[in-house]
DNA sequence: AGGAAATAGCTTAGCGCTAAGCAACTCGCT
DNA sequence: AGCGAGTTGCTTAGCGCTAAGCTATTTCCT
């Protein structure tokens, strides 16, 4: 029992709690992170949606628009790039494209290298949105990192990288 | 330009970069934390799905007989507590426990108190199913953290815990 | 006591995803 | 050159979820 800073209680440590009454052999000291890291990933990401909807899309299109976004001029990709880089079906992202061309965000050509391929466009719409979606979302993101001062943010970080290195390898 | 110790770049570094050549006016400090959250609770998650499904159950049907289970004998609440616990609609809550009844994990019976309600009660074989699965599930995620010394794991939590009071409420 | 409001769990429609299968096309090998 | 294997994007069936609406029951208020 280490001494730690007083430290208010969350529901994470409610549920290990309540593992250790009913099953004190277990070690649940991955959960103090894993359960964490889930919650707030489920947290944050409900958030995000009720913002993009603002922009009239949902998270899942965001982040399509905004990969389209940061690859640069002239912000075209194929579709089995997004889905690669989205981790996502191809049957998933034909549905992502299809609202997202008929909402004008985006253009689907045909790749002229090989016809069996496409190439997705942002449209000069599509660009605007994502730019101020995109603005909206860390905003959102940055309030709720404003709990912790700049050291501890940073220690965060580093801490998460690593173990996202060793966890994605 | 802090100086920190070298560490590998990870794909939330390379998003980060794209971003900085893309759209330098924005301040991406918080997508090294909250990129991170939501790769690692995919990352994961994933993984998780595939350790339960060894034992004939998806994630969220493992969240219902692990909820049952923690919560000590004689192992019952009302769907109503569990979807709340779970954050899940009543509709959801209904399939995933005629799929749990079905299989003989769970007995629901009528709340003698209350005839509106039900009882949920884990039977014998859906709490040996739930002991095996959340040993398998810890040892997991205990294998993922290794990557990390013993004082980095509590320094985590303990950031993990702070940020989710915050966000939360 | 008696009616209005709240609550319990179920049902249905709709959404977005995956897995699997398809035709069109390209590439690699000989 | 020509054939087999791989790749591309789309389609379909199925799954699990939400939102909304339902009935039965309980609670609250007068």
């Amino acid at each position: 029992m280490s001494a730690r800073p007083e430290q208010r209680k969350d529901p994470v440590d409610a549920i290990i709690g309540q593992w250790a009454r009913e099953r004190p052999d277990l070690n649940t000291a991955a959960m103090e992170v894993f359960g964490r890291v889930s919650r707030l990933a489920r947290a944050m990401g409900d958030r995000m949606e009720k913002a993009y909807a603002k922009y009239g899309i949902s998270r899942g299109e965001f982040d399509v628009l905004a990969t389209l976004r940061r690859s640069g001029e002239p912000h075209t990709l194929s579709p089995r790039q997004l889905s690669a880089t989205l981790m996502l079906t191809t049957g998933g992202m034909t549905g992502r494209l299809d609202k997202l061309e008929r909402a004008g965000l985006l253009r689907r050509s045909p790749d002229p290298h090989d016809r069996r391929g496409l190439q997705v466009t942002l449209t000069e719409q599509g660009l605007r949105l994502a730019d101020e979606a995109v603005g909206a979302g860390l905003a959102l993101q940055t309030q709720a990192l404003s709990a912790l001062d700049e050291e501890r943010v940073e220690q965060l970080a580093g801490l998460l990288r690593e173990l996202l290195l060793a966890t994605e390898e």
